[in-house]
DNA sequence: TGATGTAGTCATTTATTTCAGACTAATATT
DNA sequence: AATATTAGTCTGAAATAAATGACTACATCA
């Protein structure tokens, strides 16, 4: 075997996804958006140790990998609205993947707890 | 809403996938013992930037987390050489969907490159 | 007039990861 | 007797990531 693997897994499709979704926040922020809580403030709220900077890092990178969409209003106090695009809309059968194989094997059953914000 | 997102979250399924996964090193460290490079050393050496350290590492997370096996053959020189369990092996539908979402929308067909090791 | 609210930015400090390199065990080979 | 071999461990240093707290803009409300 040559040592072609490195240069090959530049390429890799694999990596490359976790490279987009791996980012320790990035998920649950996935998941707030789909679940409307997709104002920064909200956002800030709910992911409870999260600094700002985190946050701001966070989108910024989802909105540079075009998996979620910024749209900012006009107003006073400003307001800036997150939306998953078609792209991000697309990670779900990965997503549900994820949750598939953690509820076989990683969570007991009783205590699982999925797609359901207790809003 | 309440703010009980975390609490569950601390039993979320997905995020719980991801912390078995996630790892810099272990998707890949996961396609090559698939691929019989199961030694440390050849690994070692397919992984061209891992200090040993973080082989070790990674390896030993893995086997806590029950998806890889470690066997010791009483040997001199050592020998060790690790395999997939069933439940490691059960991650392939997760990589499978992480490949496709790269597939269609990270990588460019043309370059694109997976398991294929050029052995 | 002064406080309030939103979505940040920026500089500095602190915490966490990761690396480099020396070291080990025990036997076979030269 | 010295060397090679394998799969590591250990310590201290260097690099990276993340947190903290101050600061901004501008209209509205009290």
């Amino acid at each position: 075997m040559e040592k072609t693997i490195m240069k090959n897994l530049l390429h890799c499709p694999v990596t490359a996804t976790m490279e987009v979704i791996g980012g320790k926040w990035k998920l649950l922020i996935i998941y707030l958006i789909s679940n409307d809580i997709n104002r920064f403030g909200k956002m800030g709220m709910m992911l409870k140790n999260i600094s700002k900077q985190m946050l701001t890092t966070q989108l910024r990178e989802l909105e540079n990998d075009g998996i979620i969409e910024r749209k900012i209003y006009a107003e006073i106090p400003p307001r800036v609205e997150y939306f998953l695009t078609a792209k991000g809309n697309s990670l779900t059968p990965v997503i549900e993947r994820l949750r598939d194989f953690g509820m076989e094997f990683l969570i007991p059953r009783e205590e699982a707890s999925v797609d359901q914000l207790h809003v």
